[in-house]
DNA sequence: AAATACCTGAGTAGTTTAGTCGGGAATTGT
DNA sequence: ACAATTCCCGACTAAACTACTCAGGTATTT
């Protein structure tokens, strides 16, 4: 799990996708006004999210992308996935065949760490940020009370 | 909040001050070689480690560093911020002078997120690293059951 | 005085980021 | 048929970042 710049920009691209692209599809070039991306960025971007399966695309006048699911089935965590592929946090390959016992001690309670981090963006939907921003809140709304209170409680 | 190999480093040593370090300073040098890190690059680290107070150094020989203070009183988010200095996340410099509305909706919704992760670093601490290791088992210790089950919900 | 160990800054090969550029291929409207 | 639109694809690149090395310091202990 890597949390760069580039995650942000798809997450971005995403999220204007969902606001944005009620039924019709949606043209990068839109996106890239509206959002301030260059096009061929986001041209790399979505060849990514598309081998991903989680946008669909149009080809010719009135083309463009579409979600390839509900806002609320495409989750934070598989659009960084998508975009940013993943480092081996391990360094030895999960093979365990580090010198030092020690060494192999930090590198899975990283991993751990980092996987944690991965559940915690795997439960957050683009509908989770859509109606976040409608509502002009503080909170995450589409999550539950019980997760709300998760949420606060870390 | 940015998350990278940097950031993993650093908490790597800090984990092996933690486990290591009971009262006596550590060398750089042992770090270095339990961890298998550079030792200028791990210099580098502790630099700025130091600066931002998490650890105290002692120069001359016997020296090394110490935590400064207790490893339940350190959080990962600490130390990956410390290391990690952290990028502006709008784009706008929070000024709110983008051209489109829109623009700054979905930035503020990224630093919520990012925000969020945050949070969630910063309520596991080295202590809880460390009693985990030392359990050998899949939960991180030290945290609370209800904090546990918020864990499981995330 | 010598050894230890922190401290600092400058440099650097390799990778990643965030693009540009140039050309295609599919689809639509005329 | 033809032009416009839009996705698609690969190669290339300046700038930044990563993970180091190197060369010297300075403080402290024996």
């Amino acid at each position: 799990m890597k949390l760069t710049t580039r995650g942000r920009y798809a997450v971005t691209a995403m999220l204007d996708l969902a606001i944005h692209g009620g039924g019709q599809p949606t043209t990068l070039g839109d996106i890239s006004r509206r959002q301030e991306i260059s096009l061929s960025y986001l041209e790399q971007l979505f060849a990514k999210l598309r081998r991903e399966n989680l946008v669909v695309s149009i080809r010719g006048p009135g083309g463009g992308y579409q979600l390839a699911r509900g806002d609320a089935a495409i989750y934070v965590a598989q659009i960084i996935d998508a975009v940013d592929e993943s480092i081996d946090a391990t360094n030895c390959q999960g093979k365990g065949d580090c010198n030092h016992g020690e060494v192999c001690l930090t590198h899975h309670l990283w991993q751990d760490l980092s996987d944690q981090i991965h559940n915690f963006l795997s439960d957050i939907s683009l509908a989770d940020l859509v109606s976040k921003g409608s509502h002009n809140g503080t909170r995450v709304s589409g999550l539950t009370d019980a997760q709300m209170v998760s949420v606060r409680q870390l």
